[in-house]
DNA sequence: ATCTGTGAAGCGTTTCACAGCA
DNA sequence: TGCTGTGAAACGCTTCACAGAT
């Protein structure tokens, strides 16, 4: 696919907030666009879009600009997001019921096929169309229901275990939401949710900048 | 604070992520650590952490290191963490419920005071003991409420006019649920959580590097 | 004429290596 | 001795400037 062998983790980053523009303006039924207003929405630079697309392939006609359509699909293909992924979540508090309702998932592929916990009373319950399975389950529900993701919205102190069993299970990557710091091998990739973090780079600035 | 004029965004997200660990050590009853252990913890290199450290002032003890409670109050003077922030919230859906629900925020001195949406149906409804008000009212209850902060659980397309409406109403700083990309002046700033960022990295990396 | 794709330059962050201090 | 704090080197990402394509 990609014709480097290192590609920015920025560039990742952007490619998936291109996507988001560029879903905008197929919904506004703009057809054509360009590296400039692409990049003027995504608050960069135009050749910084330019760049990003390049480590991919050659998506745009010169003097012309790029097809909106098109150039979706191609960031789609290039982020692996134009399939299912099937994923499980463990820990079903509020944050997790909130993200089991949350449509957007399965708009994008991201198809949560199983739900898990580890308070006895919440196994069994049924929780927005999921049976609610034990941790321990995983092991046995991961292959069976071919789940590659995990997402995890336990309580901070059970995080690492959750992902303990999800690596053990065979997951490939995992979307931490609690505020806990996890350690993974190298196979099996983390990436973490804490909008604290935001919040602090929004009290900082606030305070600083005069 | 600080002895420098400019601090690379990346540091502060990481003195985020020392506080989140530097919280678990105080927990834990550890007294004293050092620039390896806390790299460690968050995957980054020992001297990153000194010369992040080192843009706001000298916290350690050469030959001894850093001792936990200290190094976590002066990160937190760095960030502005160690007082209250009074927060609107607009949008009272799935999330913005979950949201409302969270016990992190008041732990972290985030207190949302006011809760908001623009459907007839859910005004006047009391949400985890804040009564939902009309947006427009933001212009009036900003002030009145001493808000500083605005957090948009809309869907994307009144994520812009919920944006505005903070901003007209004086709100420093945004913080962005939606997918939408939203245009705000240079004194207002504006954080973007999405974590289809995240799983778009993982779903690259996982189809990637092998 | 216009806008992409890209080598090279510029710039900012990360890492190194070591002086400084307990 | 051990660990911090820091100038300097290394690195990688961003931006520029322009050749190339329509």
């Amino acid at each position: 696919m990609q014709k480097y062998d290192h590609i920015p983790r920025a560039t990742i980053q952007r490619l998936a907030t291109y996507m988001q523009v560029l879903e905008t303006m197929k919904k506004d039924n703009i057809k054509i666009t360009s590296s400039e207003p692409l990049a003027t929405a995504c608050d960069v630079n135009a050749s910084q879009v330019r760049k990003d697309l390049a480590y991919f392939g050659e998506f745009g006609v010169r003097g012309v600009g790029y097809y909106v359509d098109y150039l979706l699909d191609a960031i789609k293909d290039c982020l692996h997001a134009n399939r299912e992924w099937r994923t499980a979540l463990i820990g079903v508090g509020n944050l997790g019921r909130a993200l089991l309702n949350h449509q957007e998932f399965n708009r994008r592929g991201i198809r949560i096929v199983g739900a898990f916990d580890c308070d006895p009373f919440k196994i069994g319950e049924v929780a927005y169309g999921l049976e609610i399975f034990c941790s321990k389950r995983l092991q046995e529900k991961v292959p069976e229901l071919g789940i590659e993701l995990g997402i995890i919205t336990t309580p901070p102190e059970r995080a690492q275990r959750a992902a303990d069993q999800l690596i053990e299970a065979g997951v490939k990557g995992i979307l931490n939401f609690s505020s806990a710091r996890i350690v993974t091998p190298n196979h099996v990739y983390i990436e973490y949710v804490d909008f604290f973090h935001q919040i602090y780079s929004l009290t900082f600035n606030i305070s600083t900048k005069n």
